[in-house]
DNA sequence: CCAAGTTGTCTAGTTCAATAGACAAGTGAT
DNA sequence: ATCACTTGTCTATTGAACTAGACAACTTGG
């Protein structure tokens, strides 16, 4: 061990980080060491007890760095039993009948959509030619948060015509489903068009909202729905944290 | 301007990471927009209270940002009149006489050199040829933080033959300095050998040490000094903060 | 010199991170 | 069933972050 001059090194003071609570790094800590592969899926990590005696830091420090990773969709904790790493990705799988809430279901898991923001803007080129519509037209514009069990999965920005969806962004936040929104214009049954994947980085303001560091890794999903006559819809840029979904596309 | 579902959203909001402290958000806010060149060296800052005005933040917090940009080199504060952006860089001029306090004392400014850390290890083969001693012989090594007007230039992990100057460290923690260090060892004159520079970046240790972000560039230098009569003395891999210094070659 | 503007310092109060200890509730193995 | 171990919850305390307001000390330009 290097002798340290400041003063008594405990584990705790190379963590410790100006300005940073201590345990958002003890968080950060074992998200590195989970996502680098230390620990398989379903591995158990140590007692609380014994972490918060191995930073030499009480244990509630502990626990609300773990609900930190349980929030991050890393770890899941069982009373009694243990806390345990998850690292299986969901899968969502990308076909003409695409909805997020029907996927997360039939995953077993409990589907929410928050709508983060929204507003009417002129549609730009893009966004016009894919919505059949001239450039420059009213377009509503939904940021909308999807979570699986409490764990941010995806961003989405979401274009629709404002002429036709004037209240979208009040219906949306009242039925917490794009379904159940265009269900309520008498659109029944809507398809997948087309669907472009790519991928980047998170910026600050996705990282935030995913609960992810800056610079993980996001699938970038632009799409295009219509209805059954084949008139387009909506059209959508999503950011898929691919810490936590895997994209199975149909062949 | 989106409308936003979870609260009023002042500038504020869209700085909160959780586990971050606000003083250091804004911190690192005004560190980026610096580095990426956005205020001209000697440049002014809005004054506090507009800061705080502008994040809806109380004028002590934004002190507190700025004690830690200063504290990072990156502004220098002027009572009665502002505080002003630095990006000036130290000139380091490297040579047959390379003594950092020298060149930090002919700049105009207050050098400092501190013991982070020292043992005993048996040399790697690297270290054992350099010093012109057999591999697994026993050396001093030190970690050394040297700083200028308080803020931090390089960090130095130096190795001396410990059977040569086996108090090394207990030494150089009184007096502070190499130079002072090894004249007690009556070197009188020691001269630079060799010098090779690199690059990279900071990793989590060094960034701390040297009040730097992750992942901010670094020049690695590593050299070899020798005495008058051209028995190597020490060998040394600083690293230095490439926002802060120029490394100059004589040629 | 004067006045406006800016940084430095002080006091006071609220909120929350972190510590400390104790006990309840649940799990798993013997 | 019991016992050791682990997570969940509760209370209380300390210290730091942040807010709020006021005033002193200093600089700059007219």
């Amino acid at each position: 061990m290097l002798t340290r001059t400041p003063r008594s090194s405990s584990d705790k003071n190379s963590l410790l980080a100006r300005g940073v609570m201590l345990w958002r790094c003890i968080a950060d800590e074992y998200e590195q060491t989970i996502l680098v592969g230390k620990y398989e899926n379903g591995a158990k990590l140590p007692p609380e007890s014994e972490i918060a005696a191995r930073y030499g830091v009480n244990r509630h420090t502990v626990r609300r760095a773990i609900a930190e990773l349980g929030a991050r969709g890393l770890v899941r904790t069982e009373r009694g039993s243990g806390t345990y790493v998850k690292t299986d990705k969901l899968d969502y799988r990308i076909g003409q009948r695409t909805r997020f809430s029907e996927i997360v279901a039939a995953a077993g898991h409990e589907a929410e959509g928050r709508l983060q923001g929204h507003r009417h803007e002129p549609a730009s080129e893009e966004i016009a030619a894919r919505l059949g519509l001239k450039a420059g037209a009213d377009v509503v514009r939904l940021e909308i948060l999807r979570a699986a069990d409490r764990v941010p999965i995806s961003v989405a920005t979401t274009w629709l015509s404002a002429q036709r969806y004037p209240d979208a962004a009040k219906i949306f936040r009242q039925l917490r489903s794009i379904t159940r929104t265009l269900d309520r214009y008498g659109i029944t049954g809507y398809a997948r068009k087309w669907t472009r994947i790519s991928a980047g980085f998170t910026d600050a303001v996705d990282a935030g909202r995913l609960r992810l560091s800056v610079h993980r890794p996001i699938l970038v999903v632009e799409s295009l729905d219509v209805a059954a006559d084949g008139e387009p819809i909506l059209t959508s840029r999503g950011r898929f944290a691919a810490d936590r979904v895997a994209l199975i596309v149909e062949s």
